[in-house]
RNA sequence: GUCCCGUUCGUUCAGCGGUUAGGACUCAGGAUUUUCAUUCCUGCAACAGGGGUUCGAUUCCCCUACGGGAUACCA
């Protein structure tokens, strides 16, 4: 449980791994990291954690630095943004971490182990069949100091940690409460990979040491790995950070979210035109809820109402559904320049009249979901009247329809200019003149227009279209 | 296989020993609107199962079932 107002100044940290786009569940982690530092008033460490050099993928850490700024996380400390206790990429710590490995060897907590995989393959194959739990049997612990040296010159080897082979791990985790762990069950982990670089648990033990920093919130699949970490903070006789482990991201069948599925990348929900804040807001949800009615937080919200005490323990699906709903809210209420600036971006190659684009823009503000709605909700404006369907066909037929085309037609012809306003005035004098009122009035006008029975308000159209062309579309119809 | 974590409406989050189990999304119905959308109202819908503890369990404990994670020279 974290106390308020305990007397240290929280230091989180979120440390990706450059293995490909930002993963949604990352951004949470991220969020949940940032969140609660801004929260508390304390810093936000960006680490890069990229010690395997098989797995690093080219454009990635631009791609986290791009998406990050996009979502206004913002980091105090990190690539680009680097002070005292950098660098913030892994790969260019080594040093640090031989330097502490060292130290391990030289206190006996760990030793090298020159095991093949062949054989450690081999071993747990032996060890599943049997029932029993994998894990390194401990061969290479026994080897003398003076073998290991000597046989470390002409062999490859890895370095292991030296595990504690009885008692239980028992722990704190902010969000788990207790947990227990037989020592037992923990492996001799590798500390140090045979090319020289550390594995995560030592990096991530030794920077989050040097970095000072004070609560570990990172997701649920860490939690086994705890106790070596915690051994590791012994070993160094350093305080171990509070650790808060996050329930996973789930598809809607329950399992690990993933790409089959559906999206998975920050990028990709951006580029569907989602907004940043949209999509912080639905995140920051899955997994936490300050309760009462309201499901729509700023940034500055969220930091007020977050409560790290609070966060679920279970698995939450990612419902791109309640996701949908939620980046409508966010466009409906968008101040209009910020709007009108946006959805110009989403265009395509939709064919506009520039003059009158607020208008045609306004009118669909209501009915988005994602700005990639832009050109489909446009379409009506933009292009020719579409085809009449059956039920409008039947409107057409009306007798009053002639009548009201005919004075719509006149009356127009009589301005100058054609705006929402006018357009009000001149149905109220059709309707006056004509007699015909109501959905009789209104749908076969819409339906000469546009062809569709469906669209947004009528005005924004007419003005739109402008007095020419309102008047060709009403006189195509030779009734 | 072994270990760890989890389980409240379809989804998400409230509830933290006594509630008609609440909100949001979805869905259904209604109102407003020239239509769709928006907005508003109403409704449908859940404590995984079994044992305890207790005057009383959704809430605490245990077991089972189910789900997820970890078991890598990946993070």
């Amino acid at each position: 449980m974290f106390k308020q107002g305990e007397l240290m100044s929280v230091v989180t940290r979120f440390a990706p791994s450059p293995t490909g786009n930002v993963h949604v569940g990352s951004q949470r982690t991220a969020l949940y990291n940032y969140i609660f530092a801004r929260q508390q008033k304390g810093k936000f460490i960006l680490r890069v954690e990229d010690t395997d050099q098989n797995r690093y993928i080219e454009g990635a850490v631009e791609n986290l630095l791009s998406s990050l700024e996009q979502l206004g996380i913002e980091f105090d400390a990190g690539p680009g943004k680097e002070d005292d206790k950098g660098p913030y990429f892994q790969s260019e710590r080594n040093e640090i971490y031989n330097r502490e490995v060292q130290r391990l060897m030289d206190q006996g907590h760990a030793y090298r182990c020159f095991c093949t995989s062949e054989r450690l393959d081999e071993l747990r194959k032996e060890q599943m069949e049997k029932q029993t739990p994998t894990g390194y049997d401990g061969k290479c612990r026994s080897i003398s100091s003076e073998e290991s040296d000597e046989r470390a010159k002409t062999e490859k080897f890895v370095i292991r940690l030296k595990i504690p082979k009885e008692g239980l791990c028992e722990f704190k985790d902010i969000v788990r409460r207790d947990v227990k762990i037989a020592w037992s069950q923990v492996d001799d982990q590798i500390l140090v990979k045979s090319d020289g670089y550390p594995t995560y648990h030592l990096a991530n033990v030794v920077d989050d040491h040097y970095m000072e920093v004070t609560h570990v919130i990172r997701g649920e699949e860490w939690l086994p790995s705890v106790p070596k970490h915690l051994f590791l903070y012994e070993c160094f006789g350093w305080e171990a950070p509070q650790m808060a482990h996050l329930p996973l991201l789930l598809n809607a069948d329950r399992s690990k979210l993933s790409k089959r599925q559906g999206d998975v990348a920050v990028e990709d929900y951006l580029k569907k035109g989602y907004t940043p804040d949209a999509l912080n807001n639905f995140l920051a949800l899955l997994g936490w809820n300050p309760g009462g009615k309201n499901e729509i937080y700023t940034m500055d919200e969220l930091i007020e109402a977050f409560d790290i005490n609070k966060i679920t323990k279970a698995g939450a699906v990612f419902d791109v559904q309640k996701l949908n709903w939620m980046n409508g809210q966010y466009i409906k209420n968008m101040d209009v320049e910020k709007y009108l600036k946006e959805a110009r971006k989403w265009l395509g190659d939709l064919k506009v009249n520039e003059d009158k684009l607020d208008i045609a823009l306004m009118a669909v503000k209501t009915s988005l979901s994602t700005f990639q709605d832009v050109p489909v909700k446009l379409a009506v404006f933009t292009g020719e009247p579409s085809a009449p369907e059956a039920e409008a066909k039947e409107m057409l037929e009306l007798e009053s329809t002639k009548l009201v085309f005919k004075a719509y037609a006149e009356k127009v012809a009589k301005l100058d200019d054609l705006k929402v306003d006018d357009f009000k005035v001149i149905m109220k004098e059709v309707q006056i003149e004509t007699g015909v009122k109501g959905k009789n009035l209104w749908m076969p006008v819409r339906i000469g227009l546009t062809g569709e029975i469906h669209g947004p308000e009528l005005g924004y159209i007419v003005e739109y279209l402008g007095k020419e062309e309102n008047i060709k579309r009403i006189m195509s119809y030779k009734l």
